[in-house]
DNA sequence: TCCAATAGTATCTTTAAGTATACTATAGCA
DNA sequence: TGCTATAGTATACTTAAAGATACTATTGGA
């Protein structure tokens, strides 16, 4: 297969990975089926509320995640995987699986060098 | 297939494709195999020759692309895909087909939305 | 002698992405 | 009465990515 690089649509499905935290938030919801918003924020240690808030927002807006809030008080708000987003399952994985190899290529070519 | 996302490595694959003009280069490449720096100018319009050459090196180090060198004048520099390179070719068509989708997804949206 | 072509660098400015920190509402509880 | 928990906003700041523009070396040809 070639795509024709005028036609190209792989900035579209990058798009939707970019940010510094999307893909781990992704993994998360992906394993736990759902998570709320402080079960998250506690699973991706370093990222700050506006980021997170920042992030869900743009997934949700996507379809990728749905929100869920239950209207009570303190809040509870609820992220889960839509069936729409499953479809990324495969390009995470494929994606997982090739950033592995290539941090061993890596390793490997740094070994060379230094000896 | 569960993703730990403590264990997660979709960013390696991702760092490599992030960059407004990375996926362009590489579906340039992998349709016309052998390019010269000019041609690849030529070839996405709208680019300085900073990016190309900041996105080749990029590319270069990461060894998704070669550079060849003929000591000429006017000089000759030739890029193309290694074989290493070429085992991102799946996720490129992956994401591109994945985007030809959800760009679909969305003006099914927009239409429903306005209407 | 001067211009064109190629593959770049160098420098500066603009824009986008991410970080840090403080602030909000509200009910239950000690 | 004041504290806690939750799910956010708001504002200011820093850093990274990208863009604009000018400059370089070299040689063959008009």
């Amino acid at each position: 297969m070639t795509i024709e690089p005028e036609l190209c649509r792989v900035e579209d499905a990058l798009g939707i990975l970019v940010g510094k935290w999307k893909p781990i938030i992704l993994l998360h919801l992906l394993k736990d089926g759902t998570k709320r918003f402080s079960e998250l924020k506690r699973s991706v240690p370093g990222i700050t509320q506006k980021m997170l808030t920042k992030h869900l927002r743009e997934l949700e807006e996507e379809d990728i995640i749905k929100r869920v809030v239950y209207p009570q008080v303190p809040p509870k708000v609820e992220y889960s995987i839509t069936e729409y987003g499953m479809s990324l399952k495969p390009i995470l994985e494929a994606m997982h699986e090739w950033g592995t190899q290539h941090t061993l290529h890596k390793q490997q070519k740094m070994n060379k060098e230094s000896s």
